[in-house]
DNA sequence: TCAAACCCTCACATCGGTGTGAAGGTCAAG
DNA sequence: CTTGACCTTCACACCGATGTGAGGGTTTGA
């Protein structure tokens, strides 16, 4: 498919999908004219970046993490330095970190607008 | 407490405890001769600020979550205008996106690296 | 054959969080 | 009284992700 598509359909603009092919995060082959090819499975692999993206990691990291998320099973135990196991291992913790912080808070959010219908909606059906 | 202390016990820098503060994040008030004073209970405030930041929300959403967190039981129904509720709702569904993204590509590396593990010791204790 | 809708690269701009340092006030200890 | 460690405000700089658009090639359909 053509970065038109792609970019359609994972609501990414353009610039950023080319972004990311820039730094690493994402493969496309070209068709004789120059233009870019991805295979179906970008659709979820820009998913991943985009939502990682969000949720705070750079570039270079999330360059580290897509193979493991990709590789299906299949682990290519040829490259990983024990320099990259401490970097995932490190980047491991630091996701759990965030995810129990976002735990917290969206919990506390949940109470809070759980509080203010209780309080707006005032000894309704009960 | 004054800055310097809020900044060792929170790992932030001083620059970045100023700019929350005009963010609208944290409140101190002033000893006669213009020091902050922070209250003991800012340097939970910040490492909450700080954890929301390096999970990709902007100090503007972070400003308006605070408050719910914060509360400790006793919600103000003093101010949260219909608006304000539609984007709590609305950031509590990114904040859980979020969650499951990270949850995927943590449990993710943690496959990847026990794959390795296993691959390195080969046939060991078993 | 021409227009519209794609695609390409390149480059400059913006925005939010953060770094750094200048210029100066306050306070405790020698 | 001075020195050093704190604090103040202000401003400019950096970096990564993203916006925008210029200048130009390709493909498709009227």
């Amino acid at each position: 498919m053509r970065i038109g598509e792609l970019s359609e359909r994972t609501g990414t603009p353009r610039r950023l999908l080319r972004y990311y092919e820039e730094q690493g995060l994402l493969a496309a082959d070209r068709a004789p004219n120059g233009y870019r090819d991805y295979p179906e499975g970008c659709v979820d692999r820009v998913l991943q970046i985009r939502g990682l993206l969000a949720s705070g990691l750079p570039t270079r990291i999330i360059k580290q993490i897509l193979p493991c998320i990709n590789d299906p099973r299949a682990i290519h135990v040829s490259d990983p330095t024990p320099e990259t196991i401490a970097t995932l291992e490190d980047e491991r913790r630091r996701m759990t970190d965030r995810i129990e912080c976002l735990l917290r808070s969206r919990d506390a959010i949940s109470n809070y607008l759980e509080a203010v219908r209780r309080a707006q909606r005032p000894t309704a059906a009960r």
